[in-house]
DNA sequence: CCGATATGCAACTATTTGGTTGCATGTCGA
DNA sequence: TCGACATGCAACCAAATAGTTGCATATCGG
């Protein structure tokens, strides 16, 4: 996805499925959660969660499918950290529809005054 | 969501819903095609999806619901377009958790430092 | 070695989602 | 007024999703 570019059809391929895991409310505050204390361990993100261990494995899993969180092991356990990659991807792509939003509606304004 | 502050659950709590509506292939090429080129129709949206005007009235719905677009009927037709503020909101909890990340890992790398 | 801890795997269920088809309604234009 | 166009509504369907429970496995600490 570049910087000035128009939302091309692999943007909007490759960002679909990073938001769809970003739209799940216990997904988003996990990912809250992993931002803001850093690597975690499963037992350690369920905690205060009203969701068993396993329904948080799994939504570490589709974090994980989406390129935006990882996993490393470390002895019995796995600890979970984000990837900033795509969520960046992410971010630009709505830049761009805020963007190119903005100078669509210019257009709009100058065609309807001409 | 301010500016500087924490990702706070009331933040989870209302993007999510954007970012699930954002989730899916259809939808954000339709939200990529009414920033491209301004309001338009149902049936104008339809045209080149392999699918039909009632899956699009639907996704439409989905993207009204939470806060993305919203209609404005002229006629015998209902023009749809994009309504910013959530998208923006959307965007600037992205910026956060990008920020928020970083500190978390510049703080951990201070900690095994020491 | 043993118990406690941390996780993995599989089967099963309920709900949501994305899509369809068929028909009704409303509006534009000649 | 009449046909074509734009949309709305409802019923229905298959697949995906979010969650559970039960049990197996692996590792840490004393």
């Amino acid at each position: 996805m570049s910087r000035k570019g128009k939302l091309s059809a692999a943007a909007v391929r490759d960002s679909a499925p990073v938001f769809a895991a970003l739209g799940d409310e216990t997904r988003l505050r996990l990912v809250a959660r992993l931002c803001e204390h850093g690597p975690q361990s499963i037992a350690r993100l369920t905690e205060g969660e009203p969701l068993t261990r396993q329904a948080i494995t799994k939504h570490l899993r589709v974090l994980a499918d989406a390129g935006i969180a990882r996993d490393l092991r470390r002895g019995r356990e796995r600890l979970w950290e984000l990837e900033r990659r795509r969520i960046d991807e992410a971010r630009l792509c709505l830049d761009l529809v805020s963007r190119e939003w903005d100078e669509a509606l210019a257009r709009l304004k100058a065609f309807v005054e001409s």
